[in-house]
DNA sequence: ATCTTATATCGCAAATATACGATAAAGGAA
DNA sequence: TTCCTTTATCGTATATTTGCGATATAAGAT
């Protein structure tokens, strides 16, 4: 039983990792690439742009949308996604505090 | 056929997604945070730490081995981890630069 | 040599992730 | 209305991740 412990850690913990998770894949930062140079709403041109098919591109962006780093509306009949620019900014933030806080403490290397 | 294209994208991105895949997992957060609090190595005392079986936890440290995060030196019958802060330090840095080059773009929200 | 302790690895089960083609849905154009 | 374009979702196949118990390994202790 492949038990998913993950509510056994601190909301902190969760959160930074499905954060880390959004990130973890090289398709999900290269939209969110394309998403940010681009000052329109982008939709199908991810599709042209990254080698993979577009149910799978719909599939990535969903993702990023349930992460919350990405937000979509309809338009017509296509879609729109744009970065969350405020919870990306929280995350990004939060990243860099775990990152001060783990140097904070042990600067010495011990093996 | 599960045909994982990652490697259709940059090596940059690749290795952002790497680094944010060893960040993925809670358990593997608070792994870091108990080998930067103390100042020894530490083995087995995770274990007691975190709410998983020894076998797990062997297992996200190879993970995070892997994804060079972290070193790991045999010292006797026990292992000594810690944090390869050169490593840690690269990847972080890359990580803000990532997170710069999307804030620079586009700072008017378009949906 | 045998026992103990600490850790890694193996084998397995279940859950998730990745990818694609096919199809559905929704709106614009004819 | 009927087509066309765009995107989401479904179904499916495969790969990877997560987790645990059992076992192997390796070194110190007795």
């Amino acid at each position: 039983m492949a038990n998913h412990k993950k509510e056994s850690f601190t909301h902190r913990e969760q959160d930074l990792a499905a954060f880390a998770k959004a990130l973890s894949h090289p398709a999900r930062i290269a939209i969110l690439k394309v998403l940010s140079q681009k000052n329109e709403c982008i939709c199908g041109e991810i599709v042209e742009v990254l080698p993979l098919a577009q149910s799978t591109i719909s599939q990535h962006l969903k993702e990023l949308k349930i992460a919350g780093l990405i937000d979509g509306t309809v338009d017509g009949p296509r879609s729109c996604y744009c970065i969350n620019w405020k919870a990306f900014e929280k995350f990004s933030a939060e990243f860099n505090s775990l990152f001060n806080n783990l140097k904070i403490r042990n600067e010495k290397a011990c093996c």
